[in-house]
Formats: structure tokens, sequence, C-alpha cells
DNA sequence: ACCTGAACACCGTTCAAGT
DNA sequence: ACCTGAACACCGTTCAAGT
């Protein structure tokens, strides 16, 4: 796993040499445009101007190079320096809703920050939760596993929230979905499920990054009051 | 997509006759052994005695049938009746854990039960939450949000947590992964991951069960006082 | 209506051989 | 050290043909 670029036996650049982080460049590219069954070896090595096997040089395997692409994509978040000096809370959410934001734009990308955390932009993620649950009164003991509870909030929901949108194709897709899916919800029996039945506008109407921030404060709210009792 | 059993010719029920609950339950089966990759409809088809082709005449394609398995599981948190009359908050906890439990014991489901729910039991479990959420002091138009988001953190940190189990071969594996990933952050730089590299022996130590509870708890008490401020 | 199994159009990955 | 591309061992899915 070289970290450089390569040298043509001569000693000099070449200019179509490959690295690791040009591969999961082009291998995001592909990933916006065709979803994760169309990332190919074949069609990657074919964009790079190489053949299939010339990319296992430098990636273990196509699950590593969806996660590197993934956690690439995750560090966008990271983009803005972080507010000097703010609450915890507010930092926390400030930083959820910039990952949530980041990984919003790669759909097929959010399934696949995995934890506990082992790549750069994902420790960071986690370090940054820390670092901040620390400034608030909780005691020491309690800092690891709020941290991760935050942590797992932050990237599970937003999968969940977002993944669908990696299968649908486009942005157009989402409201006919919806109202497919609101429909199937009025046709059901009001005996068996009564919230569900009363509850199809609500679907139809939501917004998706307000369901997300809709269950982090709560979740905020909860560590405020735990900290502060 | 035919819901009862095969029928001969002459009438009489085949004795092997193929369902989809027959082939749902053979690939869960496959699933818990070998992984979604080690599912595969030749071998599926050779456990059930037909060939691949007969397969899709009762499921769609390979996708739809893994979220069928993965709702099936999801279905195993209802088995125990809900409890009577306990408070919302109490009936969220109970499912909620019930949901983990069950997903935890298939750890390829997690992160195929999909939302908004369309199958049977993911509708089932999200009119639970949204029933609970009602009983709260809440008002009736921040129900759905506040479901959702309960619904999304059930089922996508249960994911989180999760799917790492189901990549890793066996229970044992787990321990050698942590500590594996603990030695990785003991050698970060404490300039630039301060939190990580003094939390090392919490990530070892820590148990998956706990980090779900925690955050639930979290998420609960800010319902709490977000319903009865 | 339901099943059969060969065939199509792909995959990820490996590896001897090159430079 | 890095790249090439053919070859291996598979896949999911389709479909004409059977019962």
């Amino acid at each position: 796993m070289p970290r450089t670029r390569g040298r043509a036996p001569d000693g000099k650049w070449r200019a179509d040499a490959l690295s690791r982080e040009i591969i999961v460049g082009a291998a995001i590219a592909l990933l916006d445009e065709l979803g994760e069954r169309g990332l190919t070896f074949r069609l990657l090595a074919k964009q790079l101007n190489t053949g299939p096997g010339a990319l296992y040089w430098h990636v273990t395997n196509k699950d590593e190079l969806v996660a590197l692409a993934a956690d690439e994509v995750l560090g966008h978040a990271f983009t803005a320096p972080p507010p000097p000096e703010e609450s915890a809370g507010a930092g926390l959410r400030a930083l959820a809703i910039a990952v949530f934001d980041a990984l919003d734009q790669h759909p097929w990308a959010a399934s696949h920050v995995n934890a506990p955390p082992t790549l750069a932009n994902a420790l960071r993620l986690l370090d940054r939760i820390g670092t901040l649950v620390a400034r608030t009164g909780l005691p020491a003991e309690r800092h690891f596993a709020v941290s991760t509870a935050i942590s797992y909030y932050i990237t599970g929901v937003s999968a969940q929230i977002i993944a669908p949108r990696a299968t649908a194709v486009a942005a157009t897709d989402r409201d006919a979905f919806l109202a497919q899916t609101a429909e199937h919800w009025e046709k059901l029996d009001p005996a068996d499920y009564p919230f569900l039945t009363r509850t199809t506008t609500d679907l139809r109407d939501h917004d998706d990054r307000d369901q997300f921030t809709t269950g982090l404060d709560l979740l905020l709210d909860g560590l405020n009051t735990t900290a502060n009792p």
C-alpha cells in the first residue's frame, strides 16, 4: 500500500501514475454516477487507462476501496474549521449536521462509514465528539459510552435516512416513492395500524434533514439534562 | 407473487411445493450460516431441490429476498405480547431492546431493515412506536417526526453496532478486532486525537448492548423533558 | 400455475509475464 | 516497484421448454 506516486524505471514521474488517492477519487466519481453496483474494477480501470489488475496493487479489494471512498466523503464534513468557542451542545449539533450534509451528497457512502472507526476521518469524527462531550459536566467514565452513542446516532441515522436515495435513481423519484408508500399506508387496516393510517400526510410532506435534527435534538436534550441535572 | 402453496396439475398438494415463506426460511438459514455473500440462488435452489429459475417465480430478485428475510427476523421482536399498562417511555424502551436483540441474533439483517417501512414487521414497529409516542403529552403535529426519529435510532444504531459482526466471522473475533483497533488508537498522536488515545481501555471493555441503551436512554430522556417540560 | 436448467452477460480476483 | 491482461471461478437473472 504505497502512499507515493509511481516512478518510471528511468526515475521520472509518470504523468499517468496510479496512486491510492487517484483510484479513490475516480471511484467516488463512479459511485456518484452509477451507484455501488455500477462501480466495477474493469470500468474503473478503463477510466484510469489500465487493467483491473493494476488496481489491486494499491487497494486490497472492492470492500476496502468503497470504505476508503466513504471515509473520504466523510472528510468533507471537516472542511469548515470548527467554530471557536461555543457550547458543547452547539458544537455537537453543528458537527452532526455537517456530517449529515456531507453524506447526503453521496448517498452510497452513508452505509459504509463503519463503527468502531479505523479510518482517518471516522477517527477524527469520534475524537471531536469525545472532546466536546468531555467539555460537558459528565463524569469521565461515561465519556466513551456517550460519545460513541452520539457517533452511532450520526452515522447510523444518516444511513437510514439517506440510503434509500442510493437505490432510487433521481431526486424526483423521492416524491413518487413517498406518495406510493403513503398510499400503501392508507390501505392498511386502521384496527391493526392506528398510527400509520392517520399519519400519511406527514409522511408525504416530511423533510429528511428535519427528521435527522429532530432525533438529534432529543438526544442532545437528554445529554444536557443528564450532564446538568 | 403467490401467497399459497403450489398444487400439482391433478389438484393435490405437492409435498415439496415451494412458497415465498419456505424460500425466505431457507434463505435465513443460509444467511445465518454463510452471510450475505454466501447466499446464492444456486445454493438456495439446491437446498430446496430445484433450479435457480424456480425461485424467481416467488421472489422478484435477491434484493427483495434479503429484505423479506430481514423483515422476518425483525418480527422476532414481537413474539412476546406487549406488556399491558406501562408508561410510554418504558414501553418504547422495551420495544427498542427487543428489536436490538432480535437483530443481534442475525447480524446480516440489521442493515436491511429499510426506512420508511413498507414490509409487515417494519410497519408494525413504527406503528407501535407511534402509538406509544401518542400517549405522551407531545402535541399531535410532532408525533410523526418524533416517532420516526425513534424508529431510525432503533434500526440505524442497531445496524451500526451489529453490522461489524456480519463481516467478522465468529464471536471470538470480536475481542481480537477490538484489541487490534485499540492498539491502533494507542499509536495515534495524542495531539491530533486527544480523546481516542486516552479511551482505548473503554473500547476494549465495552458492551454492545450497553452502547445501544446509552443512546436510547438519552433520547428517551430528551423525549420526556420535551413532553413534560 | 409452477418448475427446469441451460445460457447470457456479467462480476471480483489472481497471477504469470512484462517494464 | 509497478503495471498488463488473460484466465479462473464464480455470480444474478432470463427464458424457452416442460408438466
